[in-house]
Formats: structure tokens, C-alpha cells, sequence
DNA sequence: TAGATTGTTAATCGATTAACAATC
DNA sequence: TAGATTGTTAATCGATTAACAATC
């Protein structure tokens, strides 16, 4: 692994893609792929790829191609992904729930391990096996269960008290659903899930009626 | 609206964020913003926000800024958003169902007038006043009802297959949320709403440990 | 008029792609 | 050995930012 260099944030979004197309091969006992391989399933260049992944070492055989296993297995620890990381959500509406759900499908590295909400007509339900906490245990829980991210699924006028609410609590990183822009100190790192933008901007791209 | 130059995705990405927080701003009276203003509330260079709203037309002031109201109105025409757009959606599940929830929010332009979903336990139920169609009445039902855009919000094994339906049923566009790539005919625009990959590479972030 | 702010050009920065020696 | 494919450098392409004349 080449530290010093600094990786771009558009190198870091394509390795889970990366990764998801190489657990779908191992399960199909692929054993190698080459980046010719990836870039046509994935629609991504060739050279990019390898580029990519050479940022973080020599994963691949000359003439060969890459190790479907071994590849994998790095990726995952570049990700981080090969120690379990807890993650708490607030807001068990409908997306939510949804994203509850997601549990099964992401293994044991990263889980949603608690989750929240404030009206009383959800706290003491529970989503799947997670009761649902009122805000006032955030703080407590978060430290207990060593929870680094926090996912809001709040409605958008809420979002900035939830994520307030996170840091002091002590996570380390937040993923925002709710559209809208939210501040949170720059040791902190914040993805926006924001499907409104996608959903917007693809209408831009629709034949002039 | 000089046409001629093509617009790039990003640009086109920022258009409904700017649209929005004009909104909030018309919603709090202010009549008049300046690049300034809004880089600052959105994490954006004020020279990046002028030279987006210039590919589009002259629509500020010098030495006064952009008048809320109308910038509003010019960036709704860009995005389309000024006519209704019908949007189809498959997948009833709780991730179809928090989508639904949005159609009060988008007042009366993106409306999602159509759910569908192949599971006997769906089909015939109501989502807020949609009720479920079975996957046989796609094709008419788009037809019918003038839909411009499919949303996918089935699981991954299944979103290829829903894509193919669209594509033959008519649509321009699809949004798809299942964590999976989809192919689809050059002439169709397909944004991914991928929460895994934010999730995934906001791992990477995080501080070893 | 003086101050503010646009629209736009030029400069910078960063990301993608092509090309190819190295080598399995 | 011949063919395939990596890792990496150099070239290209595109997006962001700085700077400033124009002007409200």
C-alpha cells in the first residue's frame, strides 16, 4: 500500500463496485479476472481500473489478470471491511426500515447494531430483531456498542439536529439520506444518499416535449 | 439557453440543489441571492455556481446578484420540471414505499402514478392512493398513463429483468436503486441510486484502528 | 459615485485514457 | 516461445477556480 499519495474520492466509490462484481465471480468459482473483464461488465476503462487498484499495491499477475479470492480479500481490507463496523440509524420510517433490511446482505462487517426515533408511536417497536431507542439513549448506546457511523432517514428539517446529535455522540462518520445539506465538523466525514438529485437531474435528460 | 455546448453531468447534477435551496429561500421571503451566498451554504465555489447558471442563459444581475423567484422559474424550465413528468415504479417493498411518501414533496411535476409489483402478496394492496399492479399491465399502464420514467426498487437478481420490461414498455429513463448494474440501450439514461456504495467507501474513512 | 456582483476568459488542477515495456 | 495482461508513464481530456472587465 502506497500511502503518501492521496487517494481521490472517485478511486475510494468505485472499489465497493469493484468488490460487489468479485463476490458475485466467487460465487460462480470464477478464479481470475482481468481488468478487460471487469471494465466491460462494469462499463468502466480497462486502464482505470488498473490504475485504481495499483494505487494500493500489485494485486494482479502479468498476462494473468487478478486473483478473484485474493482480490477480494484486499479490497476488503482497504475498505476496512474485514473488521465488523456498528452502525446506528435514526429515523425508522419506511427508507429506514428498508435499509434494516440490508443487514443480511452486507454479513457481519458492517450492521446496523441500534436504531432510533422520537415518536412515540415507534420507540418500543421493533425492525427485524433492533428495538427502536428514543433519541435520549443515542449518546449512551453509541458508546456502548462502539457505533462509528450513523445513517439519518430523517425528513429534511430534522436532519441537522440528528447529525448534531451524532457527533457529540462521538461517531465518526454519517450517511445522510435526508435532501438536504447538513455541517458537521471537517474530522467528521459525510456521504449524501440523495435520490431527489438523481431522480431531478434524470429528467434533464429527457426528450424536449 | 445557448444550446451547441454539451453540459456536463456534473453541472447538471447541481441544478437541483441550487433549485432547492432557492425554494427554501422563496418559502423564507428572500427575494434576491448572490453566488456568494449560495457557495456558501452549499460547499460550492461561487465562480462554479455563476459559470453553471451561465450555460443556460444570463440570469443575474450585476452588482445586485440573481432574483430568487426567477431563477427558480429558469432552473425548473432546465430540469423540465415546469410539465408533469409521470414516473412508474416496480418493487413495492418498504425502499418503493418511502419513495411513494415523496410524491406530496414533489408537489405536482415528478408524480409517481404507478406501482407494480409481481408478489401475490402485494398485488391489490394500496400505497398512500396507488394501489399495486402485477407486472403483466407495465406496458399498458405506461402507455396509458404517459410514463416518462421507471424507478427500480426491486432486489439486484431481479433489477435486470425489470430494466428489460421497462425499456420495452417505453420509458426514457430509469432510476435504479438496486445494487446492481443494469444495460440498457443507448437512447435511455440510467442514474443509479446506490446507498451501498456511499456506505461502503465512507468506511473506507474511517480511522484505523 | 463607490461597492457589489455578474459573466467570462485564462490558469490551474485533477481525472481519465492511451501506450508500452515488463513479464507471467 | 507466443499471447495475454499487468503496472506505470505520458498524453489527453475535462472540470474547477482565479481574476477581472462590465455594469447594476
Amino acid at each position: 500500500m502506497k500511502s503518501s499519495v492521496k487517494i481521490s474520492d472517485a478511486v475510494v466509490r468505485r472499489l465497493p463496485v469493484y468488490l460487489r462484481f468479485l463476490n458475485e465471480l466467487n460465487m460462480r468459482n470464477v478464479q481470475t479476472v482481468s481488468s478487460q473483464d471487469l471494465g466491460l461488465k462494469l462499463d468502466l476503462n480497462p486502464a482505470q481500473i488498473r490504475k485504481d487498484l495499483a494505487y494500493f499495491g500489485e494485486f494482479g499477475k502479468k498476462g494473468i489478470g487478478y486473483d478473484v479470492k485474493y482480490l477480494i480479500e484486499k479490497i476488503r481490507q482497504i475498505l476496512k471491511l474485514d473488521q465488523q463496523i456498528n452502525v446506528a440509524l435514526v429515523g425508522a420510517g419506511n427508507l429506514g426500515h428498508a435499509l434494516c433490511n440490508y443487514n443480511a446482505y452486507f454479513k457481519d462487517n458492517m450492521k446496523i447494531t441500534a436504531v432510533f426515533d422520537n415518536h412515540p408511536s415507534k420507540v418500543g417497536t421493533m425492525i427485524n430483531n433492533l428495538s427502536v431507542h428514543p433519541m435520549s439513549e443515542l449518546a449512551r448506546i453509541v458508546q456502548e456498542e462502539q457505533i462509528r457511523i450513523g445513517i439519518i432517514t430523517v425528513p429534511a428539517p430534522e436532519a441537522q439536529h440528528v447529525a448534531n446529535q451524532f457527533v457529540e455522540a462521538g461517531v465518526e462518520a454519517i450517511l445522510n439520506f435526508a435532501p438536504t445539506i447538513i455541517k458537521v465538523p471537517n474530522e467528521l466525514r459525510v456521504h449524501h444518499a440523495d435520490f431527489t438529485i438523481e431522480l431531478f437531474s434524470l429528467a434533464y435528460y429527457l426528450e424536449e416535449k
